[in-house]
DNA sequence: CTACATTTGTGAAGATTTTCACAAACACGG
DNA sequence: CCGTGTTTGTGAAAATCTTCACAAATGTAG
């Protein structure tokens, strides 16, 4: 039943939680057809996502909303908290740090490092930013699992490494460059300037098919 | 030759021209070998990749290097500078603002709008920010065509529908949701959460397979 | 000029993902 | 209890994307 799950399928299911959140019907159900409105699919689609894991949901019914969201929760890997560093106290650091919707899901920040003696031993809200230096040591002490890479290019991969060595399980980058991490360990890139030219592709394709 | 290019390809590309840029031999040549290596990719991919655009390279040598970036270049748009507005002056906003990369890219922030009294005026950097009231007739005045949405999902459908009226040609979209937009318009969603959660979905699967 | 070593460009094959279509399951009304 | 109207789950078909494999170019050495 669940085996190798196509990257584009978790992310609509990050998808169908979401939506699924927005729905306060307590004991209310959803169809396939509903949710596939709300996401940018069709509801086959959506039945195959789903399929992946089991079959939960009731042929003539639909899902049950609240236990649709709990089984996605679990699929997800969230329905337990995750403890999370954050390395690089820059703008992007910062951003994310503040972002309300991490911790909401259960993603906590529990250290926040970087090497500029400058931002070292400032207060970031419940935080203070600790020094690179310790990095091994506190990801140890705190038993920290994720972290997010939110340093320049040219130190990223280091950082990597150092996680890597530590013990951490998965590392969210923020850097432009691929990691070179061993295969066991996710690494999910986020590519800010990735985006854009995405974008301006698109917008370059149409305007030519004129 | 030029027909229905995926999103997968256009990432590649995006990824070909950063590689490049780290190259410094000027009159030099690559080969797709070399740029696969780099990527993480195969040497077919790549060929196959740039052979939607057209056949630059020459067999036995490889790609010259500066004719490669400028071709890539014009293939993602950005052989020219867009003009982009800031909507939402909150800490991803500050960040995204501050983000070198962007103009180093040609996107060049000439607008920023909040509809929080207390943070118009404001400057930032170069900027001040600006009224949402406002936003209209700046979009018009200054000529943008890229609107990056980073406000509250409550507000971000409603910054879309007044970016597309008033002739806006793409959205890079921050806010958890899917933007409702006519399909001429290209939308490029950034979802935070979303790739924590494909983290924490492959490390779980992972666990599970031991 | 010829033989040889490269490396591209690209049809064809293979793999993966999405869509289709329909039997099976279920609720409900009578 | 039976017929009707839904909606799931899922093989099979279709579409899409990646990899393979090799002919066609090109440079180089002799």
């Amino acid at each position: 039943m669940t085996r190798k799950i196509p990257q584009s399928t978790v992310r609509r299911l990050s998808h169908y939680l979401r939506s699924l959140e927005g729905f306060e019907g307590e004991g209310g159900t959803v169809s396939s057809e509903e949710l596939a409105a709300r996401g940018q699919t069709t509801a086959a689609q959506v039945r195959k996502d789903l399929s992946h894991f089991g079959s939960f949901g009731k042929r003539g019914l639909g899902y049950q909303v609240d236990e649709l969201r709990s089984r996605l929760r679990r699929i997800l890997g969230i329905d337990r908290p995750w403890r999370v560093a954050l390395v690089g106290a820059g703008r992007i650091g910062l951003a994310l740090f503040e972002y309300p919707a991490f911790e909401a899901r259960g993603y906590d920040c529990v250290a926040i490092f970087d090497n500029d003696p400058e931002k070292v031993g400032q207060r970031w809200g419940d935080q203070t930013i600790r020094d690179s230096a310790d990095f091994e040591r506190v990801v140890e002490e705190l038993d920290i699992e994720l972290v997010i890479v939110a340093v320049p290019a040219e130190a990223a991969q280091e950082v990597a490494r150092r996680a890597v060595d530590v013990g951490v399980k998965g590392i969210l980058n923020f850097a432009p460059i691929r990691l070179n991490v061993p295969p066991r360990i996710p690494v999910q890139d986020v590519n800010l300037v990735m985006e854009l030219e995405a974008l301006s592709f698109a917008i370059s394709q149409a305007e030519q098919k004129i």
